[in-house]
DNA sequence: GTCTATACATTGATAGAC
DNA sequence: GTCTATCAATGTATAGAC
């Protein structure tokens, strides 16, 4: 696995756990197996690499949304473990969006892109994707809320609720495990 | 009103706005007028301070939890206006809890708190609970979504149907803007 | 309680050898 | 392309005068 790519995926761990500001070069390249400022070989600047986390992360997700055939197998994939590492980033992306201009063009470009393809894909109204977007988003705190020891059953019943008041003319039958 | 008040204020918008580490004790002293080393005669570190900003902040969003007679004017309150700053800096709250012990802590008690208050006060479970946090920390990202120009009406209505099918036995009365 | 001056650590980024 | 050595900036926290 090239060095670059190496760079990208530690680039993604870490910014992650510790955040945008937080999180040094050093202990990226650390993970990353190469040591110091052999990062800037391949990236101009902390910055940058944040970008291309970020647009590495934006992908396998996107690649996600069109696998998922139905907002709930979605919302299961996205709470799913896989996607730890990616919804902590996605929410660092977030709070970063409000100060770097760059993660927040980055994400904007992102959002209209997906919204568009799904309202092609299914029909649904700007409102609804906006809402859908907001519901996923919060699920993306679960491992914040681990103190509020939930049934994950009985949990994913309550948020497939949610879904189908949000897609009313959604079929049943695309749930993988049915009220 | 005293210097330790205004520092807090003060905490409460640059964290939110800057995130813990990228907020400079330096910047919150001088939006609180005074400048420099003096917030050390208040608190001993910048971690403290931001627990007693935490702290604050929370009690007031408390308080509004316990004011709003439904989810459903939960949901209108948090997203006003007023509580932007509020829900900015709960969700570096959240974020920060990954690191910061002290802010796990924190939290911790306060959703554990909340919601056996709520248990006893609305007959609900943990798992409608649990749910309905996420969804109102989905919500605190509102701002971040700009980019999709929804129709607020419209989105609120279909906000208003997912808290509906999250507390199925709840009167259609209790809701500020009616379907 | 607030200020100026400053010690001290961290870290982003560069230079240059190999 | 990767390393060691280093610079420069930023920022937390302390010391001590007033």
């Amino acid at each position: 696995m090239p060095t670059r790519q190496r760079l990208v995926a530690a680039a993604i761990e870490v910014f992650g756990e510790q955040g945008f500001s937080q999180a040094s070069v050093g202990d990226i390249a650390e993970r990353a197996g190469v040591s110091g400022p052999a990062v800037y070989k391949h990236f101009d600047t902390k910055a940058d690499l944040l970008i291309h986390a970020a647009r590495c992360s934006l992908d396998t997700l996107g690649a996600a949304t069109t696998t998922a055939r139905s907002p709930h197998d979605l919302t299961r994939l996205w709470l799913s473990d896989d996607f730890a590492p990616t919804r902590r980033l996605l929410l660092e992306l977030h709070l970063a969006a409000g100060r770097e201009t760059d993660v927040a063009a980055l994400l904007t470009d992102w959002h209209v892109e997906r919204a568009r393809s799904w309202e092609l894909d299914r029909n649904d109204t700007v409102e609804q994707i906006k809402a859908f977007y907001l519901l996923l988003l919060g699920l993306a705190h679960v491992d914040s809320l681990a103190s509020l020891d939930a049934e994950p059953a009985m949990l994913n019943n309550h948020i497939d609720r949610m879904v189908d008041a949000l897609f009313p003319d959604l079929d049943r039958s695309s749930r993988t495990e049915p009220r």
